[in-house]
DNA sequence: CGCTGGTTTGAAGGTCGTCAAGAAGGGTGG
DNA sequence: CCACCCTTCTTGACGACCTTCAAACCAGCG
């Protein structure tokens, strides 16, 4: 049991920027106790509302996004397994942006007075949090920079080094191949491209041998090519370094 | 003296959020109690760097950025005065994005250290500053938002209501004008555009009424217009509503 | 078997970037 | 005060990148 909770996969991702104690393992244990399955599709935060939840998503795939008139959506990020999400908006009056299960997933909620109270009692756990939050923070930055600066290719290669990092990270990716059940009318809307540019792009980083994307998998080719193609250093996302 | 760090920038910032006791006042005060003038292009920040400079702007313009290679560069974010520069990078290993003025400015260095002792003596300061940097973070993601999803001329009229809003909120912009001394090809940095193209969107929003810069003076003329043309909506930036 | 969600491709057009060059200030030194 | 710089703004022409519209294709599934 104690073992189980040592082996989650917070833990296991804030352990690399400061050894926790037995005692902060536990508390970190109790505040993602009641795992919750939700469907594929399913809305979890609505951009706007009050109540401020937060979620650490334990299994599946995410992302969470602001909606524009007109139908249009902007994707801010995909929280992987181990990834808070809503923690910017506890101190906020109402959530910033909205959040989604893409697949069906499991996600812990996260009561805000326990989580206050517990970074409270164990302030180390709290500097933790904020380095993770920081880490995210330094993610939506680059993306800002994707996508304001970069080529659909590069930004294309780029994203996908970047989530290859991130998987390779918690131990869902080889330096090959990993899952990935994006759609490309999801990826268009992460990019900031229509999904017909997304397919076209996908084709040209096909043909050039760099990497496929088939059937939820991604395959990477050319690992160095696309480095260079994408002008990718992933310093933002490792404690060490 | 007590009453001019009462009217502190940042204080009236932290003011809205909670207010404030004395003792609290005092701290804050004593945080950014050695002002130093910099000149204009002068880098406070490298990106990649380690050791941790915290500044907060007094006054003066300022951005701060990332460097792509060919000399491209990314905007992240124009600090105005009572906003803090290089919190989130506390917690990481190295800056992950540069900072500079744009114009003569006085800035307070903050000593990390300091900074930590002195919001865990003074929590409620702590969360005051880990509101401002959540609406600061907010603001990141509008811009996301913004360069992703919206077109050059929408884009445009977004960050300039967006701006005025901030400005207005510290008393620095009126509803029909403030001072933007910002030139075209920063502003093209911002929103990710070229500095050419930012020149034929000011040209259509002066020519269609909407607004005008000039002499590093933006001028307003339609507010109902350029919300309309935006899809602004400021709810990110108050702590009210 | 038809339906649905996703992928693929083509063609046409618009937004925006690049290249080139002139105009308009503002500051400095003679 | 004027000449000369530099930075910034402005405009035109051209082309590339990317979007939009339209339609075919494919696989999984009831």
């Amino acid at each position: 049991m104690a073992n189980a909770q040592f082996d989650s996969i917070l833990a296991k991702k804030l352990n690399t920027f400061i050894p926790l104690t037995p005692k902060e393992l536990k508390a970190l244990a109790e505040i993602q106790a009641k795992p919750l399955r939700v469907k594929r599709g399913k809305q979890l935060i609505q951009e706007g509302q009050t109540g401020h939840k937060v979620f650490i998503l334990q299994a599946g795939w995410a992302c969470s996004y602001k909606d524009l008139r007109g139908g249009q959506r902007q994707i801010i990020s995909f929280p992987i397994p181990g990834d808070c999400v809503g923690l910017r908006s506890v101190l906020l009056k109402t959530a910033d942006h909205s959040f989604s299960a893409l697949t069906d997933a499991v996600v812990s909620p996260v009561d805000g007075p326990h989580l206050s109270r517990c970074v409270a009692e164990f302030p180390r756990l709290g500097s933790a949090l904020l380095w993770a939050a920081s880490r995210d923070e330094a993610m939506v930055v680059e993306h800002l920079v994707n996508i304001g600066r970069r080529s659909a290719i590069e930004r294309t290669a780029h994203f996908f080094m970047e989530l290859a990092e991130r998987l390779s990270l918690i131990g869902l990716a080889t330096e090959a191949q990993f899952e990935c059940p994006l759609s490309q009318y999801v990826l268009a809307d992460a990019l900031g491209l229509s999904s017909i540019h997304v397919n076209r792009v996908l084709r040209h980083l096909r043909e050039q041998n760099l990497l496929t994307l088939r059937k939820g998998q991604v395959r990477i080719h050319d690992l160095n090519g696309l480095t260079k193609l994408s002008g990718f250093e992933g310093g933002y996302l490792n404690s060490r370094s």
